[in-house]
RNA sequence: GUGGAUGUAGCUCAGUUGGUUAGAGCAUCGGUUUGUGGUACCGAGGGCCGCGGGUUCGAGUCCCGUCUUCCACCCCA
């Protein structure tokens, strides 16, 4: 009987297994380079921990069952609730700020489409404890220097900055509620793809009709604020507003943090983005490419009572972000950034014939000792096909080990890609193969 | 969860208005007389035509169901 895997799962052969390493061994070479260091939590955990962060509502979207013990559990769907228990059980004893990132399969029970499945990889990175801007700019900085780190530049992708703090004390100002703040937002997360009419409809479910028109004005707006400069502008009319005049602080001193950092390029200020759930507090941040056309390449920004809600009396400021392989992936061959030759070996012993054999092995051998990748034919197979072979492996150099030459005490380094040959004695073997990979020539 | 498409060798696809043992290219393996590689030529293996029903003398082809994949909504931590 032939099973199928479950639908949106995902199987890596060895060349996608190959480009996921690759991914992760760039992105955690970033991530150190930055100072964070890595964590890992359990994939399966409790779905009260999901409930808790996000509402019951998450269920639908959760991949979530009972186990043998009866216990409701759910596979984890994002990183950060097991992040957020970690640190505030540990709360007390941890040395300030934490940067923590990891690495790790998330799933999610939804529909498929194009850049998702039900099972897909995020590099996480957060920084705790810290809430000053310092760890929005850290943040943000890392995110473009992991793009970066995978051959994509400024021509590529951008990112979207917004600010949920901002919003907030001006619909403040304009005297909404909490909830209605928060419809509102909503509303404006949805606002690029909604009609005009449907975007009035929804603000009339949330707010007295006769505010709507000034609203959606206002709103249109500070959508429209692409500057650091016209976002001054355009709130410094709030003079009475302490709150808001002390986030404008804030903006130009995360911006001139952005630009010590070389990032600013990169940066567009974009009021539109307001992220899904409730729960961001301040900045809040999106990557995408720049032709727009893609889903969100990563996706950040502030939470800083998400750690408290979890773990009652610890309280701590955070900011994170997330960045998923599967658009990443797509991006990355748009773009093709994706490395052409990902298994490759460094030698390949050609072994003459069965006379030779043993003597090859012990090449293989040595040379495996000494760290080389080395590969050679299983079974007796004519030159020609051992060569084929090596050179559809993309081995870098082949070692000929042939009677005639092996009579001398002598075997063959083939330069497989300018087809070069020397003899070489085999005293001089590794030395000559050592040089070769050190300096390049035979 | 709603709606629309899709499904034929490992991959990309042909397959006439239903009609004999279902085809091609690429890939794989073998060979072109046993010491030199991405080319050329020859050959081989490999398909319950997604699965299950139905209509028919006869179904890869038509109908229904189901699953898969994809697209749009919903949602997007």
């Amino acid at each position: 009987m032939k099973i199928d895997r479950l639908p949106g799962f995902r199987e890596f052969y060895p060349d996608e297994c190959a480009l996921r390493n690759h991914l992760f061994r760039t992105l955690r070479k970033v991530a150190r380079n930055f100072s964070f260091q890595e964590y890992d939590a359990p994939v399966l955990e409790p779905l009260d921990l999901y409930i808790e962060k996000s509402g019951p509502e998450i269920v639908g979207q959760l991949f979530n069952f009972e186990d043998k013990g009866g216990r409701s559990v759910s596979l984890r769907p994002e990183m950060t609730p097991s992040l957020a228990r970690m640190v505030g059980s540990q709360a007390g004893s941890m040395r300030r700020p934490i940067k923590w990132f990891s690495i790790g399969e998330q799933f999610r029970y939804e529909r498929m489409q194009k850049g998702r499945l039900r099972s897909f990889y995020q590099f996480n990175a957060d920084v705790l404890g810290e809430e000053g801007v310092g760890a929005d700019a850290e943040l943000v900085t890392l995110l473009i220097a992991c793009l970066q780190g995978l051959g994509l530049n400024e021509s590529h992708f951008h990112v979207r900055l917004s600010d949920r703090n901002l919003w907030y004390l001006f619909l403040e100002s304009k005297r909404f509620t909490e909830n209605q703040i928060s419809g509102i937002l909503g509303v404006v997360d949805k606002s690029e793809r909604m009609s005009p009419e449907k975007l009035r409809a929804a603000l009339c479910g949330i707010i007295d009709s006769s505010k709507v028109d000034s609203l959606l004005e206002n709103i249109c707006e500070i959508k429209a604020l692409d500057e650091l400069d016209k976002v001054r502008d355009y709130f410094s009319e709030f003079r009475d507003s302490e709150a808001i005049q002390k986030r404008l602080e804030n903006w130009g001193s995360l911006f001139d943090s952005l630009e010590a950092m070389g990032v600013l390029p990169f940066i567009s200020v974009d009021l539109s983005i307001v992220r899904g759930l409730a729960y961001y507090t301040g900045f809040v941040f999106e990557a995408f490419e720049r032709s727009g056309k893609s889903r969100a390449l990563a996706g950040g920004g502030r939470y800083d009572n998400l750690v408290g809600k979890l773990t009652p009396g610890s309280d701590m400021t955070a900011t994170g972000f997330a960045i998923g392989d599967v658009t990443l992936v797509e991006c990355l061959k748009t773009h093709e950034l994706l490395p052409k030759y990902l298994d490759s070996q460094d030698l390949y012993v050609v072994i003459g014939g069965p006379q030779e054999r043993l003597t090859g092995l012990g090449i293989v051998g040595a040379f495996r000792k000494l760290g080389f990748s080395v590969s050679y034919s299983l079974k007796d197979q004519n030159l020609k096909k051992q060569l084929k072979d090596a050179s559809q492996r993309n081995a870098r150099l082949a070692i000929i080990v042939g009677s005639d030459e092996l009579d001398q005490g002598m075997v063959l380094i083939k330069d497989m890609v300018n087809r070069k040959e020397v003899k070489v004695s085999m005293e001089n073997l590794v030395r000559s193969v050592d040089a070769f990979f050190t300096d390049g020539k035979l």
